[in-house]
DNA sequence: TGATTTATGGATATTTTCTCCTTGATTATA
DNA sequence: TATAATCAAGGAGAAAATATCCATAAATCA
């Protein structure tokens, strides 16, 4: 017969059966039969398993397969399994329901954070990044300030610019950030994180530095903050709650991926940042088994 | 070390092959290189075929299948061919130029973030998963180790879980970590983090709290790592192999995320999550403006 | 350096696919 | 109704592919 057939990673082969079901003799529809019901049992069956589960002769799967417009029971086999991969769904709702099994919030929960990562890209302003690209370049000195989640976030901040060569320092402790705004000096960069962008531990030592005449770069989630306010540079993340609960874990998130940004930016215009990436790669390397 | 390998229709094989691509033999490299440059060709291919295009054995051809954890070539070429439905977006398409503008950069990151997302979706492995969320509820009491970046995101994942009103702790210090793993007790819980799975300060460690009787679960980049092989449990994420392409920039952003899925799924299954994280966050209310 | 482990591929065994051919059933035709 | 012609179906065994075993080479260790 004719090769009608389907190439490989093209038609769906399930539906495809079913559509030339009625030309099928009575032996090979109790094949069609068995596929349609057991896809799964018959991607991993060979041609013995399958001729016994639906009761016919070996050839008979073979001729079946042919008859699909296959070379042969592997090819088959190969395109069956491509149906069973699920295939993304168009509409979903990403809202993490109570009784959602575990890969439905996995897979809810990516695609939460997607859509966190496109408005966070909308949010972007790029004479704000630049100049905070150009300051962190200029600077004689990096602080990082941050408190409690955004603290974390600091070191994060630091260990990334130590990577690249500058010279930078982080405080996490209200009392350590105080101290240290009070002795910043004129050329020395303050970089601020606060998702709120109201929290006083933070707020205070940034005025203290601006008029110790240092520049202010902040991250924050708010632009209509204190913070912001206090901030010759803002750059904004994305800070709306997500559906089930934790703001703080999309902020964290969205902090990542602007510090990736900025770090991505900054190795692209710092000249010896990848010869400090690979120095202080290779400073560990001995510490791996 | 617990087979954590790939079901058929779950994993992504080719990114399995990237997690695990360090720990490959020279020869089962060429085959991989072989398989990862050319997915379709490898689909049809005979382990004949593909032991001369990859210019190795036959032997080493299952082999190399074996090492991914399937049963044979077959099993191999049916998962390969899955990988190859609706898949074209690669990272290397969004790869970012010298001489990208900034808002160019930012949109390429952004495609290159929601890439690496949706790999580690795929890489999510749902009993190893629920195991943890549940050994993480049942400890008496967890211990996050981590050194270097990962001992940055060892902060992060001890916020979150003491948020939660788990009884945790986290370390950073090697030494430390060394003598708080020489002092757990059974029913206590190591989460160790660690990118490349081989940190001799977090493997020696590991080794001992086993040994103490104390549950592990690793979060590493790398399935066939010594980590992972100690552990109980592993949670894996996207790795790349180039440091200096990045990679340590999506691994603290994968890193992030993986640890957000499993706070949201803590969250969902212990009961008294959400008074927990009110109370936590009216505790530091009256420290902003 | 010699000993021991690990990696590798060729020879060969085993399994699986596929072809050939016989048999039985059905339909068409005289 | 008998006979020819066509078609469906499956078993036997050939062909092809996969997997195992084992000898050898390479690497690592003591």
């Amino acid at each position: 017969m004719a090769r009608v057939g389907p190439k490989l990673n093209q038609s769906n082969t399930l539906l495809m059966i079913s559509s030339i079901y009625s030309s099928l003799t009575k032996t090979e529809k109790k094949v069609a039969d068995y596929v349609k019901s057991y896809p799964e049992e018959t991607v991993l069956a060979t041609v013995t398993d399958l001729s016994e589960k639906a009761g016919v002769g070996e050839t008979s799967v073979i001729r079946f397969c042919r008859k699909l417009g296959f070379r042969g029971f592997h090819e088959f086999k190969l395109s069956v399994a491509q149906d069973l991969v699920d295939r993304p769904q168009s509409v979903v709702d990403t809202a993490i329901d109570e009784q959602d099994d575990l890969m439905t919030v996995a897979r809810k929960l990516t695609m939460q954070h997607e859509i966190l990562l496109k408005n966070t890209l909308d949010l972007v302003n790029a004479d704000h990044l630049r100049m905070a690209v150009d300051k962190l370049l200029a600077a004689t000195k990096v602080y990082v300030y941050g408190v409690g989640s955004s603290g974390i976030t600091a070191l994060d901040l630091h260990y990334q610019l130590m990577r690249l060569g500058l010279n930078v320092e982080a405080h996490r402790d209200a009392h350590i950030i105080a101290m240290s705004a009070a002795l910043v000096k004129e050329g020395d960069l303050v970089f601020a994180i606060s998702t709120s962008g109201s929290t006083r531990d933070l707020v205070d030592p940034v005025k203290e530095a601006k008029k110790n005449g240092a520049d202010v770069i902040c991250l924050t989630g708010h632009l209509r903050s204190p913070i912001a306010t206090y901030a010759d540079t803002v750059l904004l993340v994305s800070s709306r709650e997500m559906p089930t609960e934790g703001g703080a874990l999309a902020t964290k998130f969205m902090q990542t991926y602007m510090l990736n940004l900025l770090t991505t930016l900054l190795a692209m215009k710092k000249e010896d940042a990848i010869e400090s990436l690979e120095k202080t790669a290779r400073s560990v390397a001995d510490k791996l088994y």
